[in-house]
DNA sequence: CTGTTAGCGCCTTCAC
DNA sequence: GTGAAGGCGCTAACAG
């Protein structure tokens, strides 16, 4: 911890000045070979590099995206962050990434740490308590100082560029997908009523079986939906269940297995859940498949339109999921 | 995007010094009550947030620890980052994270990145591609500007704090395990040969064995080991695998279902791999725990330490892992 | 109690 | 072709 060489120190070195020695470290053409030369060599031998915070609040540009994410345990946002990064990588912006697991108080924390000088821009999915709280005036105020764009849990009274996956229809289609197979008393299992996508699939599980069956809602912690679909199945009251999330979709796997009915069709089921785990299951897990990817690419590609002409209105993108039949349904 | 007001502009508009503001910003005991409440009052109003930019720079200190990760799909350093981030939220320093995918190129980025000015810290875990390249120059450099701390992935010839595993340990305990039980005809399966904790394991492996049996080594990739497996299990070579990552687990658990020797006591799997999907394999598979998270507390509370009094000498702590004995063994 | 000044490291007119 | 001066936003002596 030596610190690094400063132009300063270079300039007093060298005994020329401190902007000569800062031109011709930005190869201005002010400067002669010769000197240039003789800067940039000692620069090199002194392992210089520019103090990118001094740079940073010259130039007002921190040249850094922050990307703020409530979880890297939820397969689908750590696919999204995979997406944000490859479009990000071919830009000379740096990402730089929050964790919030889930907390209100981080989520804040996290966002008044990259907005104030950190991050020219923020791509933030919400977490779970702020979308309980619904408390939202920490990324109001952000807007004041960096562009703002929310992915997959998003807030509707904000009015910023969001990119969200077709939760309604996917849920829609997937219970419909169901119904056709004869599938008439269909469940819903979840871990995530508190968010927004949650929230927005079962609206659309409710719409799909309006007037055709009754709603079944199997709501609460992942012990709860297991204790509840045990004794759904046991009492012999559903024929299939949808899962909302990956949590909701191994407890109810792990029931369907106990009790038998997975493998001989008594009871379908359709969840979400990584690629990896649902074909390692036996049986392998139907999924609906969010496309977490390409949910990151679309974000980080419509940011850095707007990070162009920031004019814009804000806009909203839509991706849409496709369903993975394997041997659950 | 208006601009955060600055403390130049709120002195303006309060018709007193800068520096005043600045102190009773700070509430400092140099103002009286009277003016501290106007100045703050109207801070708040026009929603005054310091720059850190600029305290940054003023102070030579950014209260943030920068995380180097070369992947957080793996399970182990996902646990490793929480365990990290569980202890640094105690303090008041921030945490900012960067992936590098396994990349010498996006790690060499990551780290200018932050090191130059952006973090005090850095905790790395050394990508794959640094550690097949061999080139370490950019972790050299880095110790100048901040303190490095490495773990898990760990380059030998730099002089740093490090937290590690039991890898070579670990290893050679499991496979005596299943000598105990028997097995005479153990292969290794490998798609990490290139990483150090690939190479320590091997050698525990290769102790381990030594005078018994003759090594029976799997290695390339994820295919390449599926088929190697697929050949040693007809040829009736192997009598237990052990698999030292995720993929080389996966790959072999699932050559060993297909093959149905996995449930009958054939063949004997100790692998790598998260909890979660470990347990919900059918049958459940027998791993090596790291204790992902407990490495992680581990290093960032020895970083604290040393960013207390960083006098000290650079210290290597080790975390033990333990054999989680499941089905497949 | 309040204000002036200097400076963190860098870049950028503007003089010379 | 080179250097002096000012300023990004903030803090911290030091004066007053």
């Amino acid at each position: 911890m030596k610190k690094s060489i400063t132009i300063k120190e270079l300039s007093k070195l060298l005994d020329v000045s401190i902007s000569t020695v800062s031109k011709a470290l930005n190869d201005s053409h002010e400067i002669s070979p010769a000197t240039k030369k003789r800067i940039q060599d000692t620069a090199k031998l002194y392992n210089y590099k520019p103090n990118r915070i001094a740079v940073h609040l010259k130039s007002g540009k921190a040249n850094t995206i922050g990307v703020v994410l409530p979880s890297i345990k939820n397969f689908f946002l750590a696919r999204a962050l995979r997406g944000i990064e490859s479009v990000i990588a071919k830009t000379d912006y740096n990402i730089i990434i929050s964790i919030t697991n889930e907390s209100y108080e981080k989520e804040v924390k996290s966002i008044q740490t990259l907005a104030n000088g950190f991050v020219d821009a923020i791509i933030i999915a919400v977490s779970e308590e702020t979308q309980i709280k619904q408390d939202f005036t920490h990324l109001k105020n952000v807007q004041d100082d960096v562009h703002l764009l929310m992915f997959d849990r998003v807030v509707q009274s904000i009015d910023c560029d969001k990119v969200v996956v077709d939760e309604y229809e996917a849920i829609f289609n997937a219970v419909k997908e169901l119904q056709s197979k004869g599938r008439k008393n269909i469940a819903l299992a979840s871990t995530i009523n508190n968010l927004s996508v949650g929230k927005l699939r079962t609206k659309g599980y409710l719409a799909a079986i309006e007037g055709i069956q009754e709603s079944i809602l199997i709501e609460g912690s992942e012990g709860a939906v297991e204790n509840e679909v045990l004794s759904l199945i046991e009492a012999q009251k559903i024929d299939a269940i949808i899962a909302l999330d990956e949590e909701a979709s191994l407890a109810s796997f792990r029931i369907g297995k106990k009790k038998e009915v997975l493998s001989n069709g008594k009871l379908s089921l359709i969840g979400y859940a990584g690629t990896k785990i649902s074909e390692h299951l036996t049986p392998s897990l139907t999924t609906i498949n969010q496309h977490g990817k390409r949910v990151g690419r679309t974000a980080a590609e419509l940011l850095l339109k707007k990070l162009n002409k920031p004019l814009k209105d804000p806009e909203l993108l839509t991706v849409n999921s496709s369903l993975y039949v394997r041997e659950t349904s």
